[in-house]
DNA sequence: GCAATAGATCGATCATCATCGATCTCGAGT
DNA sequence: ACTCGAGATCGATGATGATCGATCTATTGC
């Protein structure tokens, strides 16, 4: 709360160059409901899955690789990381949704989730696009 | 490294399932440069930027306020967090070049800048789409 | 000039995370 | 059964980050 609350007697209407309604504060108060926190929530676990240099690395790896899959091994080395590194990033982004781990035999195959990165896109250009 | 580095003699060709040449890992070596270092940091930055809940709907606030735009004052509230904490978070969003601050008179009004989060949106879909 | 207010900045604190070495598990070949 | 290698799991540690209270700055109105 910026001072005791809207005390009926607007204090600050008089300065903000914009119209203001009188029971408003300096612009808007609350339009649309926007984000609700629980959503804000689950998607920020997603975001966070891909906002780090190595785990960015990681998919663009993935994804540029034959059949757009890859192994462990073939990972740890562009990467200069240790190998229990790259297996917790691998984690990472498996826990997010956006990995999709197989294993075949002695290797850990991991690949893209088809539609997951692009479920975030859609969130970032309708945030943009939508009023 | 795996092993002790390719010793010509292949010591786990036989199991790997799929096709693999005599002198290749499990399975691709290191075919597209895919993305480099430099770039996955620059990147990072600005995911990170908008993988936090508060942010987040920070950022969904403003593109939901009229005329895409809010100041302080209207964001605190909503999202339950101390002065401080939310000019801090709109600092990050703004250094990230996600958000534009412009201060007319008293208060500081934040808005979306243009084309910002469709470009991180277009390097999700590109890379999800692209081989 | 003075008081009041919007908002930024400053330290401090606590939580989360990235990285690593060591160890454990599991599948394959002998 | 034994061995070996791929990769996951387990603490530990150092770094980054979110939040807050207190303070500082700048602008408006008197």
């Amino acid at each position: 709360m910026h001072t005791g609350g809207m005390t009926t007697t607007v204090t600050r209407a008089t300065a903000p160059a914009r119209a203001v309604a009188a029971a408003g504060a300096c612009c808007t108060p609350s339009g649309a409901p926007a984000m609700d926190t629980a959503q804000a929530l689950s998607l920020s676990r997603q975001f966070k899955a891909i906002a780090d240099p190595n785990r960015l690395r990681l998919v663009s790896l993935i994804s540029s690789s034959a059949g757009s899959e890859a192994c462990v091994c073939d990972l740890t080395e562009p990467l200069d990381l240790g190998q229990p590194t790259v297996s917790h990033h691998l984690k990472v982004l498996v826990d997010a949704g956006i990995l999709h781990r197989e294993k075949r035999g002695i290797w850990a195959y991991y690949s893209l989730v088809p539609g997951a990165l692009d479920a975030l896109a859609a969130v970032l250009t309708t945030t943009t696009g939508e009023r």
